[in-house]
DNA sequence: AGCACGCCGACT
DNA sequence: GTCGGCGTGCTC
C-alpha cells in the first residue's frame, strides 16, 4: 500500500502538495504536524500535514519527504478551520495564513553550503579570478554559505561560479536545516559532592584561605542556600559574591563546585502568587456585567461600550476569572500599541502566573514558549494576552474572548497577506470553540454599533466613569482667528498657553496631542515653492531637525538637510506644517521652566522606549508630554489635568470614507487620559474649523449623534457597513503598463457585476519604493453573496493573467479594507 | 512567492 | 565574444 501526505507550504499558492511516505510515517504524522519537505530544485521547506491518504498522484511522480518535524500536532484542528476561512474570506492562500501564524522559528528552511572537496587535485592555473577566490576562501573555512560567497566574489548571482567548481569536483553541496529554537539553559551550582559534610567543608575552607576570592564565592553560596532555600544560579552566586567567571569557572574545575543546567522558560512571571482580591464593582458595572452575562446565555458577540475610564479593564477581569474556573482558555486581545507593562501587571495582579503575554516585541524565541506552553495546556498560559497575531496560537478549549478597543484601525492587517481583520476573525475563531466574546470600546466602530443596534450582536454600556469623576470639558478654539488677531505664539493659541500655565501651577501634568511625527512635515523654498521629494515615492520628504536629516516615512530615504533650494538656489528654505518635534522645541522655549518629554515613534524604538516614557511620566519626572497617536492607548495617568490637541484638522482632512470617525474616535480617547482624579479635567482643541459636525460631537460627547451621521453618510455613498468592499491594488514599476493593466481589470469587473466599481484611481501617494500604484474598489450590496463575487474576482484575475503584457503587474486584495 | 531556464543589450 | 538583464513557467 502506498501512502502520501498533503502538505500546506508557507507560500503564495494555491495548491497542497503531495508527498510520498513509508508505512511508519504514515501511521505516526496526524494533521498539523511540521514535516520537511523537498521543493524545487535544492530547497528544503517546512510544510504542515493537512491530511494523509493513499491516492496517489495521477499527473506526476510524488517526492519523499525529508524528515518529520514533530512528536504532536502543533496545530489543531479547529486552527486548520479556523486558517482556511480568514484564507477564504480575506482572499489570500492558506500558505500565506500558514506562514504567518507560526512563530517564525517554526519555520525552517534550508540553507545551501558549500565544502570543499578534500580529495580534489586542484590545477589553480585551471580557475578564472572569482572562481579562485572562493577556492581560497574554502582553505581559510571549511565551509560557506552562499551569502557569504557573495560577499567574497561581490556579486549577487553567484550560481554559476559554483556550478563550475562543481563540475570541476572542487566543492560540493550540502543543504542544511536548522533547528532555531533552541531551549533556553541556565546554569546552576551546587558544592561538589565531596564537600557536602561539614567536616569536610571546614577542611575545604581552610584550604582556601589562600584564595580569598574563592573562598567568598563559597561562602556567598552557603548564605543564598540558607536565605533562599532554591536552587542557586550561577548569575545570582555571582552577584552575590562578587566573584568573577573565571573565579566559579576555577571552583568547577577544581571540583569544589558542580554546575548543572535546567531547561527555563524566557518568559516568567516572579510576582507573589497570592491573587489579589478582586476589586468589588461599582452599581454601574454589575449592571454591564450582568447584560453580558445575559447575553453570554443566547451565544451572543456582546459589545460592552463605556465612556473612557468606566473601569471595563475591571468587568473584563470577572469574565476572564469565570472563564478559567470553567477551565477553558481566555484570550484577551489588544491593539499592539495599547499592550504596555501596565496593563499586563494590572492584571497579574489578578491572575498572577496564569497569564502568557504574545506579541510582535517578544523575540522569537519567547513566541515559541508561549505556544508550546498553550499546546500542552499549561497553567501559566490559560490566559493569553496579545496583539492580533495571538489569534493564531494552538488553542483547544477557548472559552472567551475580549477583543479591547474593538474600533482600532490596526487590528487589520495591513501588509503582507493575510489582510484579516482581527477582530472579525476573532469572532470566526469564538464561533468554532462556542466561546464567549465581548467586544470593548469607548467609541465603538461604527459597523460594530451597528450590529449591536440590529440586535445581532449584544450590548451592555457604562456611562459613568470609576469613581464618579467627571468627563473631561472640552472647548474648542478658533485658530483661524485667534491667528487674524495675531493672537498665536508659534503653534499655540492664547486660551491653550493660559491652561497650559494654570495646570503647571496647580502642579498636573499636560498632554499635547499632535498627530504627525517629525520636526515640519515639508520644507519648502520660499523662493521658487520647490520642496524636497523623495526620490523613490511621490511624497515630499519630512524635515527631522534632531538628526539635520530629511527623510521619507515610506521608504526611509534619507538626506541631509540641503542648505539652499537645490532648484533655484536661494538659501530661502522655511517650514511648512508642523510635527511632534516642533511642539517640543516651541513649548520648551515658552516654559523653560516644565521638563518637556515627547512620545512619537521616533522616541521609542527598541524593546523599552516606550515603558520607559510612561513610567516616568506615571512617576511625575516630567511636566508635559507631547507626543502623536501613541498617547491614546493603554496610558492610565492619574494626574492629568490637560490635554491639548494641536490641530483638530490634520484629522478631518484625510481623503477616505472612515476619517471622520476615526477623527472622534481619537480626541475622545486623547480627551479621555485628562481628569482621571476627583477634579474635572480640560481639554482645548485647537481647529480653524470650529463648527465642524464632528469636533462639536466630540465637545459634547455625542456618540449616537457621530453614529447617526456617519451611518447615514456610509449608506449613501455605499461604504460599510452599509456594503461590503474589497479594495483592488495594482502595483508595477511600469507607469504605463499600470494604467492600462488597471483599467483592463477595472472594466472586466464592470462587465462582470455592472454598477460599484470605483477606479482605477491613484492613491494620495501613487508611487512607493518606485513602485505605481493604483487602487479599485468593489462595493458589494447587501444581500449580494460575497462569495460569488470573489469567485468572479479571481476569474477575472485568471483572465488578467493570461495577458503576457499585465501578468507582472501584482493585484493585492483587500477584503473590507480600513 | 522563489528559483531556474532561456533569450537579448553592454563591456572586455 | 561573455556577463548579466529580466520575462516565463514550474514547484508535489
Amino acid at each position: 500500500m502506498q501512502y502520501f501526505v498533503n502538505v500546506i507550504l508557507p507560500i503564495a499558492l494555491e495548491k497542497l502538495f503531495t508527498y510520498a511516505l513509508t508505512e511508519a510515517e504514515a501511521l505516526f504524522l496526524k494533521p498539523g504536524m511540521r514535516v520537511a519537505v523537498p521543493f524545487g530544485k535544492s530547497k528544503i521547506y517546512t510544510g504542515l500535514v493537512h491530511e494523509v491518504h493513499q491516492t496517489p498522484p495521477t499527473v506526476y511522480e510524488a517526492k519523499e519527504i525529508h524528515q518529520i518535524l514533530d512528536e504532536k500536532p502543533l496545530v489543531n484542528e479547529i486552527q486548520l478551520k479556523h486558517w482556511q476561512w480568514i484564507a477564504d474570506y480575506y482572499m489570500c492562500t492558506i500558505g500565506e495564513v500558514f506562514r504567518s501564524a507560526l512563530p517564525s522559528a517554526f519555520l525552517l528552511e534550508s540553507e545551501t553550503l558549500i565544502l570543499k572537496n578534500k580529495n580534489a587535485t586542484v590545477d589553480e592555473g585551471d580557475l578564472k579570478d572569482d572562481e579562485f577566490l572562493v577556492y581560497e576562501a574554502l582553505l581559510h573555512q571549511s565551509v560557506l554559505k552562499v551569502h557569504e560567497v557573495s560577499a567574497i566574489v561581490d556579486r549577487k548571482n553567484v550560481l554559476p561560479i559554483l556550478n563550475r567548481l562543481l563540475d570541476k569536483g572542487i566543492i560540493h553541496l550540502k543543504e542544511e536545516i536548522y533547528e532555531q529554537y533552541k531551549p533556553k539553559l541556565v546554569r546552576y551550582v551546587q558544592l561538589g559532592a565531596a564537600y557536602r559534610e561539614e567536616a569536610q567543608l571546614e577542611e575545604l575552607l581552610n584550604s582556601l584561605t589562600r584564595a580569598p576570592k574563592q573562598s567568598q564565592v563559597v561562602l556567598s553560596l552557603f548564605q543564598l542556600q540558607a536565605t533562599t532555600k532554591k536552587q542557586i544560579k550561577v548569575a545570582d552566586l555571582e552577584e552575590a559574591s562578587g566573584g568573577s567567571k573565571a573565579v566559579i569557572k576555577s571552583l568547577i574545575e577544581k571540583g569544589i563546585l558542580e554546575e548543572y543546567h535546567i531547561q527555563t522558560d524566557r518568559v516568567n512571571y516572579d510576582g507573589s502568587d497570592d491573587e489579589s482580591v478582586f476589586k468589588n464593582l461599582n452599581e454601574h458595572q454589575q449592571a454591564a456585567l450582568k447584560d453580558i452575562v445575559q447575553n453570554f446565555d443566547n451565544k451572543k458577540v456582546t459589545l460592552l461600550h463605556g465612556v473612557t475610564s468606566s473601569g471595563k479593564t475591571e468587568v473584563y477581569v470577572q469574565l476572564i476569572d469565570e472563564c478559567l474556573r470553567s477551565g477553558k482558555q481566555a484570550l484577551y486581545l489588544l491593539p499592539e500599541i495599547a499592550l504596555t507593562t501596565q496593563l499586563i501587571s494590572r492584571l497579574q495582579e489578578y491572575f498572577g502566573e496564569k497569564i502568557s503575554v504574545y506579541h510582535s516585541k517578544y523575540t522569537v524565541q519567547e513566541r515559541v514558549e508561549v505556544w508550546n506552553n498553550i499546546v500542552a495546556k499549561k497553567h501559566k498560559a490559560q490566559l493569553v494576552i496579545g496583539a492580533r497575531s495571538s489569534l493564531f496560537l494552538p488553542f483547544s478549549e477557548l472559552g472567551f474572548i475580549i477583543v479591547d478597543e474593538e474600533h482600532e484601525g490596526s487590528f487589520k492587517q495591513f501588509d503582507p497577506a493575510p489582510r484579516y481583520h482581527a477582530r472579525d476573525a476573532a469572532i470566526v475563531l469564538g464561533n468554532l470553540h462556542g466561546a464567549n466574546i465581548v467586544l470593548g470600546s469607548a467609541t465603538p466602530s461604527v459597523e460594530t454599533y451597528k450590529n449591536a443596534q440590529l440586535g445581532k450582536y449584544g450590548y451592555a454600556n457604562i456611562t459613568r466613569r470609576f469613581g464618579d469623576v467627571l468627563m473631561p470639558e472640552i472647548e474648542l478654539v478658533d485658530i483661524k482667528e485667534e491667528a487674524r488677531k495675531r493672537r498665536m505664539k508659534g503653534h499655540f493659541s492664547e486660551r491653550l498657553l493660559e491652561e497650559i500655565t494654570a495646570a503647571l501651577d496647580l502642579g498636573e501634568q499636560i498632554i499635547l496631542f499632535q498627530n504627525r511625527r517629525g520636526y515640519a512635515p515639508i520644507l519648502e523654498c520660499t523662493t521658487c515653492g520647490h520642496s524636497p521629494q523623495c526620490p523613490n515615492c511621490d511624497v515630499s520628504l519630512t524635515y527631522h531637525q534632531y538628526k539635520k536629516q530629511l527623510r521619507c516615512h515610506y521608504c526611509s530615504h534619507h538626506m541631509a538637510l540641503p542648505e539652499s533650494c537645490q532648484v533655484c538656489g536661494s538659501p530661502t528654505l522655511d517650514t511648512k506644517g508642523f510635527g511632534t518635534e516642533q511642539v517640543e522645541k516651541e513649548i520648551e522655549a515658552l516654559f523653560p521652566a516644565a521638563k518637556v518629554w515627547r512620545m512619537d515613534l521616533d522616541t521609542t524604538r527598541g524593546k523599552h522606549g516606550y515603558e520607559k516614557i510612561i513610567t516616568a511620566f506615571e512617576q511625575q519626572e516630567m511636566d508635559i508630554l507631547v507626543g502623536t497617536q501613541m498617547l491614546t492607548k493603554g496610558l492610565d495617568f492619574r494626574n492629568v489635568g490637560l490635554v491639548g490637541i494641536m490641530n483638530a484638522d490634520s484629522l478631518l482632512n484625510f481623503p477616505d470614507y472612515r476619517a471622520h470617525e476615526r477623527c472622534f474616535q481619537l480626541l475622545t480617547q486623547v480627551s479621555g487620559r485628562a481628569g482621571r482624579t476627583k477634579k474635572r479635567g480640560k481639554v482645548i482643541v485647537q481647529t480653524y474649523n470650529p463648527y465642524h459636525q464632528i469636533l462639536k460631537q466630540v465637545s459634547t460627547n455625542d456618540y449616537k449623534g457621530m453614529f447617526k451621521e456617519q451611518l447615514y453618510e456610509r449608506e449613501q455613498y455605499k461604504y460599510p457597513p452599509a456594503n461590503k468592499i474589497i479594495k483592488i491594488t495594482f502595483k508595477h514599476k511600469e507607469y504605463n503598463r499600470l494604467n492600462e493593466a488597471s483599467e483592463w481589470f477595472a472594466q472586466a469587473l464592470r462587465n462582470a457585476l455592472g454598477g460599484n466599481v470605483l477606479g482605477p484611481e491613484y492613491p494620495p501617494v501613487a508611487r512607493i519604493r518606485n513602485q505605481y500604484l493604483k487602487h479599485v474598489i468593489v462595493k458589494i450590496d447587501h444581500g449580494t453573496s460575497l462569495h460569488r463575487i470573489k469567485f468572479g474576482i479571481r476569474r477575472i484575475e485568471k483572465s488578467f493573467n493570461a495577458v503576457a503584457l499585465y501578468r507582472s503587474v501584482r493585484v493585492i486584495y483587500n477584503v473590507d479594507h480600513i
